[in-house]
DNA sequence: TTAAGACTACCTACTAGAAGGTAGTCATTT
DNA sequence: AAATGACTACCTTCTAGTAGGTAGTCTTAA
């Protein structure tokens, strides 16, 4: 991918996060790079595919994430730590205020079908990993579940989306931290 | 407020759940009820303003169906688990497959000032309510709460949209139960 | 009791601008 | 020479909103 092209991408997703598929145009995005829409046409020919690039984008890095947190460290409890300490940060300084899916997930009947399917796709990456470090930090004995595995995943999920809207609702980030916090230590063994 | 002004902002509600505020226009409902674009105008001069009168509407309805609540039945339990089935059978039956204000508080940032405010003011409408009612049932010995009243119902709060946002990314209304049946069991004292 | 004036709900016709998208051109770079 | 990435110059459709008009209803008062 072209370096504009990476750039057009970026934005993109910021400009989603903010206020979803229809909330931006290709005028808004030919504005910031002080380029023509037709020139953004040229890199994406449709709105849908770039949105789809975006989210598949993200999913890559999701992935590569996933696996630094993985070598980075063989605790399943700190990996959960690191995905909730993650999004507390970029709540926080604002680098990324919502999860990209997460908006998307709330318009998706209103959404053209490729690009729903692509905001599925994530959530289905980030539950099945949540379900795999769950069932590592019970094996591990840090981590102790009322459900199996695959429900606490969903549980999470749940939690942390949840926490995030609270946050955007109340327009206070601390909101995030104070929510998955206290859904978190419920699940921790050796919790305070 | 006319028939036709009452059925506008029913219309409007059901198109704002499925793909929120920008995710809608005037010419959807002329179409939907056979008149002109400029009839819709005549009742609601604004797009804002009609948002702001949906959300508005929305929060007396809310503020009536919280009083025949607590007439119904003076047990707190019974008045959460009846807020937490009216969301399930709403869910299930996509007479409301999403609350109104969640969709919009997820594009907060892309919404007109006005319109912010009354998804906001809905928020904080509901979160007192929980406040009230979680304080009522550890009162009543049914309810045992990790933290205060307040913070709890910021995490209630959290888990019922959260549970939303499942039942949607996955196209399954049955998330919604699940995850919410699972979050308030804890709470319960005499949970199962 | 009936006519005037105000009000209601809709209409046609229009606007400026934004939306997503296309066709073809023109420099650079490789 | 050929691919790239930008351009100008369009197009069509949609968007929110306006101007002005019409037919019917309701109120009031001679």
């Amino acid at each position: 991918m072209s370096s504009t092209a990476e750039k057009l991408v970026a934005e993109t997703r910021q400009l989603i996060m903010k206020g979803g598929y229809h909330g931006f145009s290709y005028a808004d995005l030919a504005e910031r790079f002080g380029i023509r829409k037709a020139s953004i046409h040229h890199h994406f020919p449709s709105k849908a595919g770039l949105v789809v690039a975006v989210i598949e984008q993200q999913r890559a890095e999701i992935q590569k994430h996933i696996a630094s947190l993985e070598s980075g460290t063989p605790v399943a409890v700190d990996q959960l730590l690191a995905y909730i300490n993650y999004w507390k940060q970029c709540i926080q300084d604002e680098t990324a205020p919502f999860c990209l899916a997460g908006v998307l997930a709330a318009e998706l009947p209103g959404l053209p079908p490729e690009v729903a399917v692509a905001v599925q796709g994530h959530f289905n990456d980030l539950r099945k990993w949540l379900e795999h470090v769950l069932a590592l930090g019970v094996q591990q004995g840090t981590i102790r579940l009322e459900n199996s595995p695959a429900i606490a995943a969903e549980f999470f999920q749940a939690a942390v989306y949840g926490a995030m809207l609270m946050a955007r609702a109340y327009k206070d980030p601390s909101k995030f931290g104070l929510v998955v916090d206290a859904f978190f230590r419920r699940m921790r063994v050796d919790a305070a």
